[in-house]
DNA sequence: TTGAAAGCGATACCAC
DNA sequence: GTGGTATCGCTTTCAA
């Protein structure tokens, strides 16, 4: 692709030394003559050596890296976990490499094809069943983050917003809410979010109504205008996430309610932007960075020969403006 | 560190066969007995085999990662260009290993420091003077983005805001704003940014009115703060990018001015999340996503052998509701 | 179909 | 100080 690769032969021949010299040149040994270190360092610099860094990782056993799957950077939800990951990586002098999938389950697949063969193990959040991932990562750990249904070959991180959404309904009952929806997310199954929302309903004896939301601002506001539509007296709603939610709080306020007074919004997440929004967005806030803090030391477990287990991570409702 | 490593041979032992044949039982070779396959693939499973990465990639030359340096991933400009840079590299079918150095020096140079033995090529916000950068990359491909005093040793990729902010100061004076101020970012000089702002205002005779800002929400409002405590006719104001605009913005409001009728605001990157805010953001656009593509393009051409050259991208005035 | 042997590029432990 | 040699784990000819 680039031409011929440079070998450190390359350069110990054109410097008048053995590759071995070379070597230590590079790696700033200390058994070597300066003048001679000097010239060989001049010469690899001349010819543009560059050391194989495959070469060097096969005989220094070191160097970790960690693969990275993301279903979309630009999703805030996922940039916080990546960053706590980069962050619990960089304390262990790992590597991460980022795949962005894209919401695209053919490029989750092309990935899990190709990051097995470049990393160590993997994080990431996968909409493929276990076993075709299991088939692509044979082998390797392989830690899963807010996957539901649980098997024990992956480690795995899960949310529990049970007291979360409890505490949220209470919140919006306690306010005098009488008609509190949910905007859900958009797969074949309801979310385990719907179900907390569903049981703390019920509890209250509230009846409540659902409507699925894509994953994005526009989804959220698609969503929240069909749930007025068919729901004019809503007077709360319960999102599947803050990106949902700050489009429902937008699409609200576009059909004229004021938000909190008419209509009290509480996303699912506690994004660092649900402040950058007018009101600030209350949610049942996840410690974002922690779960890639988490997802990192599960990896660390796994690699040391653990076995694969399950960390709950609890999500607590916070209060900002907008219910 | 995870005991003792499993070899291909240790699997050719096991299942009685060459650790050739492992190998082509691995790789789905043809020229293999099913059964032996079957028989190889179980015993590695058994085994927990796994290939080296190292040595696999020692003989298939292929396979390019790039190094990706950003200052904060949480900050959504570097979000939005870390996704276009993923992007363009899954298409060529490189891997990207990024590294958020948390607007630190130190960690910037610690990551320059393991970078090099890791990746073929880095992309990245530096801080440190390019002689630093180039001491620990030496010979590697190097694109720098966003620094403005350009070397010839690296790739370099610069955004030229000026007819954009002249613009954004027509729209402004055109709007009937009289006192335009500008937030700048709060390093020792003034950015580029700043003196397209200067110049613009010289150019239609108006007089302005600079504030440094730290980049980040909270920064934006304590400057914004300052500026009007100091200048309480001000009545519209650019930023140096968006972050800060958001922050000011709201700061405004929790001072008493209406957004746009007795403020006008408008930002610098034209981020998605300019859109989520109340009302939203207009902004100097910069297609941050081609950022990250150009880059990639770029280091394509450094590894090809090409010369380093400079890539500018024009940033464009772009309405949208507070201004 | 399978096994033997030759690298891939670099490091490390020896002698010299 | 410097060079020889083994080795890292794997893929790929080339014989058998």
């Amino acid at each position: 692709m680039t031409g011929k690769r440079i070998t450190i032969r390359d350069v110990a021949r054109s410097a008048g030394v053995s590759y071995q010299t070379v070597s230590r040149a590079l790696n700033d040994k200390g058994e070597i003559d300066v003048s001679t270190k000097q010239r060989v360092l001049d010469t690899a610099r001349e010819l543009g050596y560059r050391p194989s860094r495959f070469a060097r990782g096969l005989v220094r056993q070191d160097s970790t890296s960690i693969g990275l799957v993301i279903p979309n950077l630009l999703n805030p939800y996922f940039t916080e976990v990546a960053s706590g990951a980069l962050d619990a990586a960089r304390k262990r002098d790992w590597h991460v490499v980022v795949y962005d999938t894209a919401d695209d389950a053919g490029q989750e697949q092309s990935t899990l094809s190709m990051v097995g063969s470049q990393v160590d193990a993997v994080i990431g959040y996968f909409s493929q069943p276990d076993a075709v991932i299991d088939q692509y990562t044979s082998g390797m750990p392989v830690v899963q983050i807010g996957r539901e249904d649980v098997t024990g070959r992956f480690g795995s991180i899960q949310v529990d917003g049970e007291d979360g959404v409890h505490a949220a309904i209470a919140h919006l009952a306690a306010g005098g809410r009488r008609r509190i929806g949910m905007l859900d997310y958009d797969y074949d199954e309801p979310s385990s979010r719907y179900q907390w929302y569903a049981e703390a309903m019920r509890e209250r004896r509230l009846t409540g109504c659902v409507m699925p939301a894509a994953q994005s601002i526009e989804g959220g506001q698609r969503a929240m205008a069909a749930m007025l539509e068919a729901h004019p007296d809503l007077d709360a709603i319960l999102t599947y996430n803050d990106v949902i939610a700050i489009g429902a709080m937008f699409q609200a306020r576009l059909l004229g309610r004021r938000v909190p007074a008419d209509m009290a919004v509480i996303g699912f997440d506690g994004l660092a932007i649900g402040n950058m929004v007018e009101p600030p967005l209350s949610s049942v806030r996840i410690d974002t960075r922690q779960v890639g803090a988490v997802a990192i030391d599960q990896v660390g477990q796994l690699l040391a020969g653990q076995r694969p287990e399950v960390a709950v991570i609890r999500a607590e409702l916070m209060l900002r403006g907008s219910a």
